[in-house]
DNA sequence: TCGAGTGATGTCATTCAGTGACATCACTCA
DNA sequence: TGAGTGATGTCACTGAATGACATCACTCGA
């Protein structure tokens, strides 16, 4: 018999997941947590750097292969369809999670704690699309205004997504939220 | 004699930019702010609801200001224009004000957490300008993206007039930021 | 097969953020 | 003049987060 359970990071993610849902994320303590996973607090630490982390693994794949998308966008594509490739390129990464995602975000929006968490990894997706589009030779204002925007874009797009009564697919709201973009700054 | 000296807010706002500037905001302890500006902690939790908000006291004032704006923009101005109008109407309020926003700023993007209560901030002003921009008549989709975009815009802009050598007029900025995005969506 | 690591975890003590309850006392005003 | 009022202090407590050290199943080479 091995010593520990396997996936303590995994238990600890699903445990602070339904504790967040059941009785709010500041009702919820890390060793309440730790307890449901069958680990001490301490153990909690050793695996996400706060008590907000835990809701976020997971975050540096996504950013990772939206990167991957700008950086492979055709070398005859402006700095807004770079990003714009980045953006649709988070589809994938939702499929079969839509009812996972609006649990999280509803937890997440409840609790502003939790937002100011989320808003920095948005910036950080944003650090990095601008990364990216100077590694293509745009301008460095540019590429960070472009990068701004292609995320504000992701942030508004993503929210329809969860709220879409009618289940529409994510890439197909990334698309119309981009064209929704481009009628604005006409 | 009073009993207490006069504005402790506005001390406790000196000490914590002065300790956060000189020793950087995780190794300053909230009993250290309190004691430089001669209270105790507890009080300082009377006046900010923790340790980052000590830093943004008067966002709401220049949110205030900025929907204002938006909601003063002429009837046939665009989503797009009426919030280019809440953004161009910050600047008076950075009139004189470059030096301090210099420092707070380099403190805040040092630390972390202080970026993560910066973010919220701009998320809250993302909704009022969605509010705003309701109230115009704009479509409730139209408006949030028109409000994010325009939050994205005012946050490139400040970060090119803190940084910028030239000491440009911070309007004259904003005004070539939004030019840009135009450019750029074209 | 045995013994020296290794690594994930537990235990314990501590610092510090943040909050509630209650006391204090200069000042105000009827 | 005496009953509030309000900003502050004091105290006790919860809970997040971290460092130091102990534990022990498992691995791997001699």
């Amino acid at each position: 018999m091995a010593r520990w359970e396997p996936d303590a990071a995994g238990r600890l993610r699903e445990a602070a997941m339904a504790l967040y849902a059941e009785r709010g994320y500041e009702r919820t303590t890390v060793a309440e947590i730790a307890d449901r996973a069958g680990v001490t607090a301490r153990t909690f630490f050793r695996h996400f750097a706060d008590k907000r982390e835990v809701l976020f693994a997971g975050s540096e794949e996504l950013e990772r292969r939206m990167v991957e998308a700008v950086l492979a966008a055709p070398e005859s594509a402006g700095p807004m369809d770079a990003v714009a490739a980045g953006v649709l390129a988070s589809g994938e990464f939702f499929v079969d999670r839509r009812e996972h995602s609006r649990r999280r975000q509803a937890v997440i929006t409840a609790t502003p704690e939790l937002r100011e968490r989320e808003f920095i990894k948005m910036a950080s997706l944003a650090a990095a699309f601008t990364d990216a589009l100077r590694k293509r030779g745009v301008a460095p204002e540019i590429a960070s205004l472009a990068a701004e925007t292609g995320v504000a874009v992701f942030r508004v797009a993503f929210e329809r997504w969860v709220a879409d009564p009618q289940d529409a697919d994510i890439t197909d709201i990334m698309r119309a939220t981009l064209a929704d973009l481009s009628s604005l700054t006409a």
